[in-house]
DNA sequence: CTGAAAGCGCTAACAC
DNA sequence: GTGTTAGCGCTTTCAG
């Protein structure tokens, strides 16, 4: 029966039952350095019968690595894409030794700098971040000269040398607006989810990041491609709010010339116009079209289902991952920008007016 | 111009450039203790020149206490309960000035008993977690064995004691059964998500988590006071897996005499259900009706809309952290069984057999 | 009010 | 192959 110690056994315990120095119970439990087969066995024995667990902080403290990297997300992991990565990023750290401490900023700027801070004195290995905004990134910047390697998440950053992992969000809307004519719509509308801008407007804003910048420039160069013209789209720039989204929806839907298919830059977008949908008893599918970036099971289960632009959310993640800890381990990498291809998952909920074009509503 | 030290910079490096001791330095940037408030404002000053930060690690190791908790969620946060959960977790924690180390088990025991050895390793000052078993807790003992404060998150454990805080889901699915018996349905299908079972059954199997063992109580308790026989009710136990759900509502449904509402024990059952439906072009609140625990925006923005038994997720998730800081602030706290309310949201899922008898399935 | 010094638990030089 | 010792950066007695 091992003695009940008020508090938990260190090394020196150990050393002190196998009757061996401290150093020398260390490199057994380490297992590094010159040292008896003999000698290891015994002090593991030790070890084990006191239920020994080395304390990380201490290890942390002297070796300058906590095993620990930070995540910075904006907005919440509620969001269909952030939850996966979130997952992606916890089970791609722990797979290689690593644990993750979560920050979650509600795209907030003030939150997102003190969550960097924080991190930081925590001495997390490194830095996985989606920055709210292309505009303010001096917080970033002291990362880098804090010498913390850095990896951006979902949107690249000009101004900033530090690898990025992204998705082709340009293809991917170009997509979306080839599929939307393919099916035979001639009025589409753009729903953009704009962070870090107020309320909505119709009018492009200055500053987009990168991920909706890119959506929003594939979205004209697709529809200048196959001919749709200025008049035929509607815009809608929004902040994602909970407010804001159904108002833009309404403004899309009481034009005059009303689109018979809207476009969501992300799931909140989309969820949107569902509810403005659902309160004015118009399918989706038939009523009014929708294709949303992003993949959820929601999106595949609906019914109609969803016809959704998705992106390999797990592998960004893990991607992600990969690159810190390459930065970790060697520090020098070079700066990478890292694109992964998107897909169009064609569903239900966009009609088609080729085949029926019974179905296109009659205000065209 | 601060001259470019190779390193961050130290508690030492702030007390020298403004002259005093390292202990004084240290007092000034605490604000504790004695001290003439000249020498803060100087050693501020230093501080502030220097860019200084204190390293937490170390001011971990000195004073034993991390400023971190752990969080280990069964499963994955991609659910529709747990990511909201986390949120919570992770903002009522940094509200409170503390980070939060996530881990993601899966399911999986081993990998929960992993988790938690590591989360105590890395020094955290407590744990929520969600476990996955009834059967095993044995990792759990020794949690509490080691001194770290625990609190148990929409689960209680018998044999372990411990602040737990949990929804009423008895009330809940009772909640469910009389409103469907209320809407005019007469056979219920109930369809159950049991966590650490294989493949699915129309057994009870002999162990389930608390969560899912008040979900099934409450189901019959419901309907004998309701007057719904058990020849009117068809259960399905199943894995929450990708695959079994689907074939278990299948079985649901392919019965002689199918119901004409399914209860779901979770989101990814009722997913389960809604692909299937979706599969056979059967309408949900038409065709089939059902009602699921736990809300989302989903949810809410399909059409028709899932009628829910919600539950105070957010309120779940402040209250286990507000619980586990009081325990770590001062230890001793007696263990409390919180059971927060649910409520059952009505919107389109459910077809309504009383008004519109009609609706009602021909094989009935 | 301030300084000197110890020590949290661990590992890595450096001796022997 | 093993022991001694220093020290990571910080806070906190204990003197003065």
């Amino acid at each position: 029966m091992a003695i009940q110690k008020s508090s938990a056994p260190t090394i020196i315990d150990v050393a002190e039952l196998a009757g061996v120095s401290r150093a020398t119970a260390s490199r057994a439990m380490g297992g590094y350095g010159r040292i008896a087969e003999s000698t290891v066995v015994q002090v593991r024995a030790a070890a084990e019968q006191l239920g020994y667990r080395p304390n990380e902080v201490a290890r942390a403290m002297r070796r300058g690595r906590t095993k620990t990297i930070g995540l910075v997300i904006i907005a919440d992991f509620t969001n269909a894409f952030f939850d996966r990565a979130t997952k992606a990023i916890v089970d791609a750290a722990k797979a290689r030794g690593y644990q993750v401490l979560i920050t979650n900023t509600d795209e907030d700027i003030a939150a997102e700098r003190q969550a960097i801070e924080t991190l930081i004195d925590k001495q997390v290995d490194g830095l996985i971040v989606v920055p709210s905004t292309a505009a303010v990134h001096d917080h970033l910047i002291k990362i880098q000269k804090s010498g913390k390697p850095m990896v951006l998440l979902d949107r690249r950053l000009e101004g900033i040398i530090a690898t990025s992992v992204t998705t082709d969000d340009f293809i991917g809307a170009e997509a979306a607006v080839r599929h939307a004519v393919a099916m035979g719509h001639k009025r589409i509308g753009f729903l953009v989810a704009a962070a870090g801008n107020f309320g909505h407007s119709a009018e492009r804003p200055a500053l987009l990041i990168s991920s909706v910048e890119d959506r929003v420039n594939g979205f004209m160069s697709a529809c200048a491609d196959v001919g749709i013209k200025p008049k035929q789209q509607s815009w809608m720039f929004c902040e994602d709010n909970p407010r804001d989204p159904e108002i833009a929806v309404a403004k899309l839907l009481d034009q005059s010339r009303t689109p018979t298919i809207i476009i969501a830059s992300n799931n909140d977008m989309a969820l949107a116009l569902l509810k403005t949908a659902g309160n004015r008893k118009m399918a989706i599918g038939r009523d009014i079209s929708l294709i949303t970036f992003d993949d959820s099971q929601w999106a595949e289960a609906m019914a109609p289902g969803l016809t959704v632009v998705a992106r390999p959310v797990e592998e960004v993640g893990a991607i992600a991952v990969e690159k810190l800890l390459a930065e970790i381990d060697s520090p020098g990498q070079p700066a990478e920008k890292i694109v992964l291809p998107t897909e169009l998952i064609a569903r239900g909920s966009v009609a088609n007016l080729v085949m029926y074009p019974e179905n296109e509503p009659e205000n065209y």
